[in-house]
RNA sequence: GGAGAGGUAGCGAAGUGGCUAAACGCGGCUGACUGUAAAUCAGCUCUCUACGAGUUCGACAGUUCGAAUCUGCCCCUCUCCA
């Protein structure tokens, strides 16, 4: 079987500069695991590696996208295991380094996504009841993983039977739910205190590195708060400064904030759906690498 | 020194005699997750030996069958006038 390393932890725990470390330590190549790094131009918000940090190793998956453009898991699944391919062909080991759990977990794991073509239809005349009484007939398993008040699943759940007349409980279970690969997962933690810390400090410095700027930019060649990849936490949040509703510096708290809520969210997902190594010491993970590589 | 306003759970803020362990928001914690996932959604958040019990709404003393809500006194904060 194939070895993928693979790194993920919350944000801002220092993913980038520990793959970058054992890409050059083990003849590797990296994959960035991460759902907004692939638009070009949202560079600072994003945490992107900088240059001289993408000079240090070989890095797929960066820069693919053009800011108005839409991406999903589907796409990043494919690509990603492209780049897993491209790279072992070359006798070297893929690392996947990110903190977007979904794509990491389906690019890994047998997750099956059938072509589609058309948008998404959004049953905007329906109330939230009405759509799940409708699921309910078509795909009542779907609704056991699914809350009346999520609408955005409830929507998902009933294109994806009116595409493909199956329902998304038969698709998963039709699936083995195993990795394809032969991976370590290695996560990088911190304590709560530690990490928010972190956090705060970095979102400081996106500031120094001219964040405000990057928006103002993205806004003036025609990028719009409603597009996909200005929903990203350090972006989103500046829609009411531009609109001369919030102070700089509410966004930059608010920022913050969703930031620590999302690092719970990303330790939740890894948790609770993928086999992690958890490690607080990165001498200590750079071993555990050693050892699985051996 | 004088005149007002106010002190409610980690914070902000409702409540102004019983339906109140106390709305709501924030923060915190936990969880769900198969095509927007840095998204979307759910639960918990006074204490405990926890399908029950105990202690709360600045402090103390009262009124009352019953008080965060009424009375007295005390402490503290803020604004204004001296």
């Amino acid at each position: 079987m194939q070895k993928v390393l693979v790194i993920i932890g919350p944000t801002a725990v220092g993913k980038t500069a520990f793959g970058i470390e054992c890409a050059r330590s083990f003849h590797g190549e990296i994959i960035s695991g991460d759902s907004i790094q692939i638009y070009r131009g949202l560079d600072i918000g994003s945490a992107k590696p900088n240059e001289e940090e993408l000079a240090m190793a070989k890095h797929h998956l960066i820069d693919i996208i053009g800011p108005k453009e839409n991406y999903s898991v589907r796409q990043f699944q494919q690509y990603a295991r492209e780049c897993i391919e491209q790279i072992r062909s070359e006798g070297k080991l893929p690392i996947i380094v990110g903190g977007t759990g979904l794509y990491i977990k389906a690019a890994l794991y047998d997750y099956v996504f059938y072509e589609e073509e058309e948008e998404d239809e959004l049953f905007e005349d329906l109330s939230n009841q009405e759509l799940y009484d409708c699921l309910k007939e078509k795909d009542p398993a779907a609704l056991e993983k699914i809350h009346i008040n999520n609408r955005k699943r409830l929507v998902r759940a009933l294109n994806i039977y009116n595409k493909h007349q199956t329902g998304i409980s038969q698709i998963k279970a039709q699936q083995q739910h195993r990795s394809l690969y032969d991976c370590l997962i290695v996560g990088l933690s911190a304590t709560r205190e530690e990490l928010y810390q972190r956090i705060d400090q970095r979102v400081d410095q996106m500031i120094r590195n001219g964040l405000v700027e990057e928006i103002a930019s993205l806004l003036k060649q025609g990028v719009t708060f409603d597009d996909q990849s200005m929903q990203g936490i350090g972006y989103k949040e500046w829609k009411e400064y531009f609109e001369g509703k919030k102070s700089k510096e509410e966004c930059i708290d608010q920022i913050k904030r969703n930031s620590w809520h999302f690092a719970k969210r990303q330790y939740t997902f890894f948790k609770n759906q993928l086999d992690v190594k958890w490690f607080f010491d990165v001498k200590e993970a750079k071993q555990e690498v050693e050892k699985w590589l051996n």
